[in-house]
DNA sequence: CTGAAAGCGCTAACAT
DNA sequence: ATGTTAGCGCTTTCAG
């Protein structure tokens, strides 16, 4: 299982063994410039051949900075998974490091929360819609912090990828394929499915096909698709859509597999997209075009934002509606969207 | 995006607010016995009164306790995901908290390990099985670890469930359906898999089905899954099996959605059992009967004996082989799974 | 350029 | 039962 800590070297073994004091020692270790020559090489050697490895928490009780972001996030979401890896790299280039806390049995959000300002986090980044309005502005109060996939509010900056681009990318990319019933899926009530669905109809009449809006009940989960697809296929020939756009992945494999069990042909039936950029949506039997809200450009812009915090001055409180940073996502083109058949 | 922390309160300003000293406020704020009646509540008054939380670091230099237990994960695997969460639940009871920490494009697992140590964690959970064997010895040698999902080497306890239970669990339930052309789908080349492989033949001899045992190359992932299921589709009809146990759920699935493709009813035409239980198995449209290998009991079993070696006396060394704690996965029967067809 | 010394916020002996 | 006093391991003025 493994032995008790058998005794860390401290800085004090290390300056004691490289002849100098703990004060040269410290900034030789960090870089700082001061301590010349001899004095930073035997300090270098005396630490490596101690393993030295500095204790995080005596430094920031002494320090004041903790060089921590904290992360809540959902353990169970993909989507997420692909944010914190991003945010750890992004945060790595600033000379940060990330807390994890996740919602579990025992923890709510707001427990998971308090659990991360424990570790006194300079910046906190809340993953996920599911946090609430209140508890938002409350933990913006006490720590910087963004809110990742949705807007901010009061003192709680958001970052984004437009939602609007996104939909405009889909049917763009559609229209360009020559179809013109291009169906959406809807989502849940709520604010991100609401962005999309406005999204989607402006989409359609840029491209002068308001009369083919046609925007039918969705939801989140596969069998949501799946319900949404059997709806779709009950109607009459006419009136089926040669596209369909999904609110997210999930809802588009579900929709994916009855048409598909139905016998039609994806994409020559049917084209369709998602949303998320999911890692199942890149299975090479499911091979689903869909739109990536970009992880990577949400992590840099969240950890820069956070980042600029701290260093610079307090950023300007604004008009609570505009603290917004909004990226553009990205179409991924994949096996799922064809020519529309003649 | 934040204000700058504000002042957190600290020790001493609750000590003062109720009139006390910052040792007696510290027992009461920690629960522990000595100061009574009066003092407890003018401390737990003054404490809630200024919003005080305790400075995590601070108490953890002092006492030398972190109550902290490092888990390394890969935050993009489900599996995972349900054992930190389960981990959560299990250390809560035993007054624990978790610091996450996964392999990211700037931190290798030992990087990862690292970090975790650099938290004075007090114990290590390594979740997956990539971590090189010596690093694992290392991490023993520094910190009571256990390492999940495989056996533990040296100093490190394993924890996981008994591949060759789970196994047999799996020919059981299709034998008492009336299977007996029942073929395993085999997984990459590693220690789990030869467990695996194992127990399948195992439990084929048990029923008496030696003549029966069918291993058929596979892979992890669904289209090494669905390679496999064109493979079997390809033979003589006579020698197809009525039922197919894969190495994991994503293989099964893989496999499942080829046969499908071919017109084969799943289970009428064929049976088919996953492992591990996953979130898509789980799908109302994937519907797949699967071995649990019982995260809620890896977890409960994993914060145990790490507790155990922390509260009480260091673990016996023993022979460096039987440093494991298996438990016994579960059979999830779902709709995969069926009387063979007459 | 380097060392001595004073804390960071808390806990734990030791006194009272 | 409560208060006083050292530290935990590090950073950081401030002298030398």
């Amino acid at each position: 299982m493994g032995s008790p800590p058998p005794a860390r070297p401290r800085l004090v073994d290390v300056a004691q063994a490289a002849g100098v004091s703990t004060a040269t020692a410290s900034l030789v270790l960090r870089g700082r410039p001061g301590p010349s020559g001899a004095a930073r090489e035997s300090v270098h050697a005396a630490a490596a051949r101690l393993g030295y490895r500095p204790d995080r928490n005596a430094s920031l009780l002494a320090a004041r900075r903790t060089h921590l972001l904290g992360v809540l996030f959902d353990v169970s979401s993909p989507f997420h998974a692909e944010l914190v890896t991003a945010l750890d790299e992004a945060a790595g280039e600033h000379g940060l490091d990330l807390v994890l806390s996740t919602v579990t049995g025992r923890r709510d959000e707001a427990g998971a929360a308090d659990l991360l300002l424990d570790f006194r986090c300079e910046g906190l980044v809340i993953l996920g819609p599911t946090l609430k309005r209140s508890a938002l502005v409350d933990l913006g109060g006490r720590c910087p912090t963004v809110v990742v996939g949705r807007s901010g509010t009061g003192p709680v900056t958001g970052v984004l990828a437009s939602d609007r681009v996104g939909l405009e990318l889909a049917v763009d990319h559609l229209a360009r394929l020559g179809h013109r019933q291009i169906a959406y899926v809807d989502g849940p009530p709520g604010s991100i499915a609401t962005a999309r669905r406005r999204g989607y109809r402006q989409a359609m009449r840029h491209h002068g096909l308001d009369g083919e809006i046609d925007i039918v009940a969705g939801g989140v989960t596969e069998s949501a698709g799946a319900s949404t697809a059997h709806a779709v296929l009950g109607r009459p020939r006419r009136q089926r859509p040669t596209a369909l756009i999904a609110y997210n992945d999930r809802c588009a494999i579900g929709a994916r597999d009855v048409i598909m069990r139905h016998g039609i042909e994806i994409p020559e039936g049917l084209s369709i997209i998602g949303y998320d950029d999911s890692p199942p949506a890149r299975l090479g039997t499911v091979d689903l075009t869909s739109i990536s809200q970009d992880p990577v450009g949400l992590a840099r812009a969240t950890v820069a934002t956070l980042a600029r915090s701290f260093d610079g001055e307090a950023v300007a409180q604004g008009s609570s509606r505009h603290t917004d940073v909004v990226i553009s996502p990205r179409l991924v083109i994949r096996g799922s969207t064809g020519p529309v058949s003649a």
